[in-house]
This record gives C-alpha cells, structure tokens and sequence, in this order.
DNA sequence: GGTGCCGGGGA
DNA sequence: TCCCCGGCACC
C-alpha cells in the first residue's frame, strides 16, 4: 500500500486517524507526565559499562556539535505525517534540534505526546491484558503494539531503533528528527524557498533517514539529561520499513567500534551508502546461512547471528540423512594420545570438546 | 561404549 | 571471550 505523504488532505485524515488510536489506547485524560525517578532502568542493563556509554554519548554530542548551524529557530512544530513517519514524528519530537542548530535532547519540551508516558490505567489494562501497571514505562506503547500486532520478536528490542533525518547538502549535517522538519530546512536553507506552498518534492532529494539504535545512546545520555528519552521513544514498527525514501542509512551504535562520526562526518548526496552492522538482535536485518546436505560445518564462519537465525529456520532433517557432520579424523586426539588422566595437558580446544588443535587430521 | 566435536549456555 | 557440557554422529 502506497499513501502519498504529500497530499495534505491525506495528511490530516491520517493524523486525525493516528490521534484517535492514539487516545484509544491512551485516554487523553490519563496522559501525565511521569516523574523522572519513574523511569526505569533496563533489566539487562549492566552498570560496570555506564562509564564507556557516557563517554560515548558524549563523543556523539561532541561531534554532532561541531556542525554547522542551519536551523531556522522560528520553524514551526512539525506536524505528523501518516504512516510509520507519524509514528516517528510524534513520539519523536523530544529528540528535536535545539535553537543552536544542534541534534540534543529537548528537556523543555514537555507538550508534545511523546514524553513519557504514564503508567495505564486500570481501565486500559483490562483493554490489554499483557500490560501490567509494573512494566517499564518505556514498553507500554510497545508492548500494545506487540499485543495487538502479534509481533514474535522479544520486546527488548523494539525501542533501539531510533529514525532521523539527516540532511545531505554539501558541508551540512543537519540532524532532524523529523521529516518535516528536515525539509522545512532543506527547503529554506538550501533551496531558498520561504513557504510550503513552494514544496515540489525536490527537498526529498536533499536529505535520508537514518536509524540509530538508542539503545547505548540513550543509557549514555540518561545520566546527562532530567529525563529518559528511552521513555519516550517510537513504537516499533516490526518489521521497521526499510524507509521508503530511496536513500536511507542504518547505523548501529550499539557497539563501541561503531564509528560515531560515521553519522554526522559525511555527506553530499552522491556519497550515500547504507551501513548496517550484523548484529544478532537486529531482527529485520537478517542473514541466512542455509546448510544444505552433505556440507562439511564450518564453525569459524558462522556468526553468532547466523547461528541463531539457523536454529530458528533450519527444519533439523532426520539423522540418517544428515550427512553433515564432519568425518571423524584418522589422528589421534589428544584424548586418545594422554587419556583422561592428563587431561591438563591436553590441546584447550579437546578440554573444550572442540575439534582438537594439536593433533589435526 | 568410546570418541570427536557441534552447539549452546553460564560466567 | 573463556570455559564447560549436553548431545549426537561416527567408529
């Protein structure tokens, strides 16, 4: 299904639609910020690695600092689009661009429906089961997108994935979190265009949309800012589309080898390329390593991902017609060459029940 | 039954 | 990443 995006009377039908959802799962009277101490902290979250995420997240600040400023400060509250963007776009705007042309987190910010969310009432409760008043705040909204889509994949990972907008003018690295938003800016910083009605689609051109996986983002910045954006992050869309736009990029910070400046140091829109890491958890992004009969196992290649994503596709053939087990050596191991009595000298991998290293066939 | 080692899990 | 072990195929 393909809605045109730019057709305003769309627009407002779909934002209209997106708001009565929206109240239907949460009434508006029941809407209230949630105290900062109410915001809850990962169960996996592991403190010993607090100390390298805030180091991170301030890199990221550092970098995203030193870019240009562009922002028009008088530009309007972006108003949602349909579609998976208007998801993003609302529940996006407390990553908003401050009046400094800088990506941060907007704490001021406190009007728009994507700061934390309540705990349910009772009454949304017995609207959906699964939710229970305990669940961490920033998994309400997902976890009734979870109920209500019968999304298989584990909660844990639906609030990583955080989509912008980066602008893609030459010598500009404009960050947005929302589509409008970025072309608004495209549009009057770039195109030299004053108003809306002078749109022809073109500032699509001038921008991409990438996704940043907030989940390391967000713990760095968590001890950096009153509130937890965490809380207030997108409902998933599972599988995430693949953007529409025919530019977008994906880029992983979850891993310290991630280059942060990757995000923010390049751009012109000839030098797009997508980045996506392989990373066991990042569901829709998945290879599969299919083992037909009679291959020989090859360990090393087999990533952790792959590994999972074979578990869970790979139908087990009856043993008799596997064939796929590697054929056993003709070398002695060193089980056989130092018997069980000296098993400390035994190759680590035979102590391990690995395929032996010393004594290979 | 002994052996080799894959796959998975805990720390 | 290290370490261990259940389990399975091969001998």
């Amino acid at each position: 299904m393909h809605l045109d995006i730019r057709n305003p009377g769309k627009q407002a039908e779909l934002a209209n639609n997106f708001r009565a959802a929206q109240e239907w799962i949460i009434p508006p009277s029941e809407m209230q910020p949630l105290p900062s101490s109410h915001i809850p902290v990962p169960r996996n979250r592991r403190p010993s690695g607090h100390a390298d995420k805030e180091v991170m997240a301030a890199t990221v600040l550092t970098s995203l600092s030193t870019s240009p400023l562009v922002l028009n400060p008088s530009s309007a509250p972006p108003v949602p689009e349909p579609g998976s963007r208007a998801w993003k776009d609302v529940l996006s705007n407390s990553y908003s661009s401050s009046t400094s042309g800088n990506w941060s987190w907007d704490t001021s910010d406190q009007s728009v429906p994507s700061t934390p969310s309540p705990p349910l009432s009772n009454d949304a409760n017995k609207n959906f089961p699964l939710l229970t008043p305990g669940d961490d705040v920033n998994e309400d909204v997902p976890e009734s997108t979870h109920f209500m889509f019968e999304d298989p994949i584990p909660r844990k990972r639906k609030n990583s994935m955080k989509v912008m907008f980066k602008c893609l003018w030459k010598n500009c690295e404009k960050v947005l979190s929302t589509s409008s938003g970025i072309q608004r800016h495209v549009r009057t910083v770039h195109l030299g265009r004053n108003t809306d009605s002078d749109s022809d689609g073109e500032e699509d051109f001038y921008y991409s949309e990438i996704e940043i996986n907030m989940d390391s983002l967000t713990e760095g910045l968590s001890s950096l800012t009153p509130t937890s954006p965490t809380t207030c992050g997108p409902p998933p869309v599972f599988p995430p589309p693949l953007t529409a736009v025919p530019h977008s990029e994906r880029i992983n910070m979850n891993s310290s080898h991630s280059p942060t400046p990757t995000l923010l140091s390049q751009s012109a829109p000839s030098t797009l390329c997508h980045i996506r890491t392989d990373h066991a958890y990042q569901g829709p992004v998945i290879q599969v390593r299919t083992v037909s009969i009679g291959e020989k196992r090859q360990p090393a290649a087999i990533t952790h991902s792959t590994v999972i994503k074979n578990h869970a596709l790979i139908t087990p053939a009856p043993k008799s017609a596997l064939g796929t087990r590697k054929p056993r050596g003709e070398a002695k191991k060193c089980r056989k060459v130092y018997g069980m009595e000296k098993r400390d000298m035994w190759c680590t991998a035979c102590r391990w029940k690995k395929a032996c290293q010393r004594f290979t066939d």
